[in-house]
Parts: structure tokens; sequence; C-alpha cells
DNA sequence: TAGATTGTTAATCGATTAACAATC
DNA sequence: TAGATTGTTAATCGATTAACAATC
């Protein structure tokens, strides 16, 4: 049965069956039964179909998933179909390791154009994504109107530079600046990839007994 | 009162405490008291006391909490005062990325080296970081016995990589291929940096409505 | 002392798991 | 058909919030 909110915990979960479907799928895998897929994620089966069940019914009784077919459903709720556009805001070390390495378009991102204040970096091109002067934002984001920006710039200009975001009308910001963006908008999503917390936990866990 | 079982929710929060109080410390603010700061955070003031509790008694009835007193206390419960030792795998962007840009220092870890298959990169050195050869990763974990050890090598390479370096005694691997490792060893602790997924999140809130 | 705020217990809320009728 | 497996309801478990006596 479909449901309107849905959980955070659920959301969470998605992108890991949208990568472990993508892989089965890769591998030539058919179908397969939220039991088997349970074992493989190490969830239970339950958990599976409640939280496909938040969504819609995939499944067929006697037969489990089309592992194909499921996959899009679950690419399609997480839109990467929809054609995002997104831009990179600063091109630092972190900024360019993420136009070199990571495979936007792969979930359903469109690249093509990042931003830094650095002479040397602007009319310089990394695997197709064109670096150009922060002064040339604010009409790109006008006439292109891309949905996400990724914001790799110094803890000082973060939250400045999210402001300048929001207001030309980005929806949802990839915030790798360690600093916790205040964000007025319920319409604006900011995802923060937070290093230092996650190498706190790990520090966390390896210091007991 | 003083709990053994510590919940994965309750480990994730306790590096964001640690930041906070940081920032408040470095700010010059001497108390606070669970509901300022729950304000702050933008969490409930039982839940911080909740939490807090599962480690100890920090506060004082009326007062609140010694800002650099709690952020000590958590900064223990973590772990940053252990010197724990890390090393990096793989010098592609992102681990430069992090070698340059990443305070490994105020999380309390000591990395002085980093291991690559590239000739053109061993000997070199980034932020004071040297790259060595894999050819003398045995010998270094022998005889440095780091703690963690970074991933950021080739998605083909992260399983065997890992495994090498469990079976060296490695006890902490900040994965940031996007494999999900397995691990037998219960005394090893994988923490997963899922660039893709945590994109994919940011994808599925903003292709609502 | 009076006011503030803790640590903890109890109540509530939400998420996970189990069970099972429906059905492919 | 018989076996397998779904989607969903109910039961359980755990996490968050509220309340309050204790006390600085």
């Amino acid at each position: 049965m479909k449901k309107d909110n849905i959980s955070d915990a659920v959301i969470r979960r998605l992108p890991r069956y949208y990568r472990h479907l993508d892989d089965l799928h890769s591998k030539g895998v058919v179908r397969i039964s939220s039991s088997s897929l349970g074992e493989r994620m190490d969830i239970t089966a339950s958990q599976i179909r409640q939280d496909l069940s938040c969504f819609g019914e995939f499944g067929q009784q006697g037969y489990g998933y089309n592992i194909m077919e499921l996959r899009s459903e679950i690419g399609h709720i997480l839109g990467v179909d929809k054609g995002h556009r997104l831009i990179l805001i600063g091109v630092g070390h972190l900024g360019h390791a993420l136009a070199q390495n990571f495979n936007f378009s792969h979930m359903g991102f469109h690249v093509d154009t990042a931003f830094d204040i650095s002479c040397a970096l602007i009319g310089s091109s990394i695997n197709g994504i064109t670096v150009h002067s922060l002064d040339e934002l604010d009409d790109y984001v006008y006439a292109v109107r891309p949905e996400v920006a990724v914001l790799t710039v110094p803890k000082k200009a973060a939250q400045g530079m999210a402001d300048r975001l929001i207001s030309l009308g980005v929806r949802g910001i990839w915030n790798f600046t360690n600093v916790e963006l205040s964000v007025e908008d319920a319409d604006v999503f900011v995802e923060n990839v937070q290093f230092a917390d996650s190498l706190l936990t790990l520090s966390y866990r390896i210091s007991q007994k």
C-alpha cells in the first residue's frame, strides 16, 4: 500500500537496493526473492518487502522480483531518470577528484560545468567538465537551471555560497564542506558528506575494548 | 547510568556533539545547557541528556555542562586521544585530496605514509605524507602497526586489498571504494563512505513533488 | 534560598520483525 | 495442482520524548 510520508530510514536504504539490483542485473541475474536479496544485503526479507510496499507492488507471489524491473522502479523512485543537471562549485583537490572519478551520469546527472575563483583553473577541462569563473555563475544558473550544486569550497565560503546558490534557485546542495549549512527554504535539501564524522565513528569502534 | 551496548544511533551522533562543542569552545563559550545545545543542533534536550547518560554523568544540575570538559570527555569516548596511526592506500585524486585537505591530526590520527603502485607517485610527498610502493606495505604495517587504513583504490582491487590489510592486522578500514567489503573478523570495522548513496538520497528528495 | 538544570524513569512513538492469508 | 513467495497486518522491539525528583 503506497505511503505518503516515507521515513528517512527507508529512503537511505533505497540507494543500496538500487546498487545491489544494478549489480545483479549486470551479472545477468533475472529474478530474486526478498529472502535471497536480504541474505545478500544482510537485512531481513520482511524489511525489504515492507520498504518496497511504501512505493507500490513490484513483486509476484511464488516468483519474487524481476531484477531489471525492480531496478528501474527504484531508479525511478530515486529520480535517476529525471535528467537532473548538476554543477560543481569549487575545483580544489576534492572537487577535482569528483569531476575526474565520480560517475555522475550513472546516477542520472548531467554535468558539464564547474566553477572556481582560481585563474589557473578557469578555462581548463576535467573529464569533459569545463571550469568557469564564479563571476559567470549567476548567468549560467539562470540559463541552465541546474537542480543540484556540489559544494567543495573552503569552510569560510560555504554558507555564503549556499545562500547564493539557493537564491539562484538551486534545489539541492551536496555539501562536502564540514559546515552545517543553515537553510530556511523547505524546498531546498542539503545532503551532508561529513568525512570527519565518519572517521570519528570508526575511531570510536576501534577504541572499544 | 553507564551502558554497555551503545546503539548505532547514539554513536553516530557523538561526532556531531564533538564538532559543536569544539566550535563553541573555540568561540570562547564556557558552559551550555542541554536545551541550548539542543536548539543549536536542532535536536531535543532530552535526547542529548539521554545520549550522554550512556557514558557517564558530565553535567551539573542548575548549571549545565562545562564545554571544555564535555568536549574532552566525548573526545575521549571517540578515541581522539588514543594516538591512532593511519595509512592511506591509493593516491589517486581522492587519496590525494584527503592527504592534502583532511585534518587527520585534529581527529587524533597520526599519518605519515601513503601507498600506491604508480611509479610516478612513489617517493613523492603530499602535505608531509610520503608515498611508498605497495611492495613495502607489509613491512611497514608489521613495524608501525597502524590501526586504520584509508581505502581509495579502484573497485577491482578493493576486496583483495582489504583482505591483505586485515591479515596484516589493521583493525579499521575507512572505505571510499563503492564496494561493500566482506569482512569475517568481528574485531575489524569498516566505515563506508558511499558517495553514490549520498547523492541518490539527494536525488530522491529533489525529485519529490 | 529560589531558579535552573541535571540524570533517570516512564510514556510515546516509530521502525523492524514475524506471521499468514492471498495468489502466482 | 503444490510450492514458493508476495503484500499486509499484527506483534515486538528499540529509540525518542516527556516528566519529574534530586540537587547544584
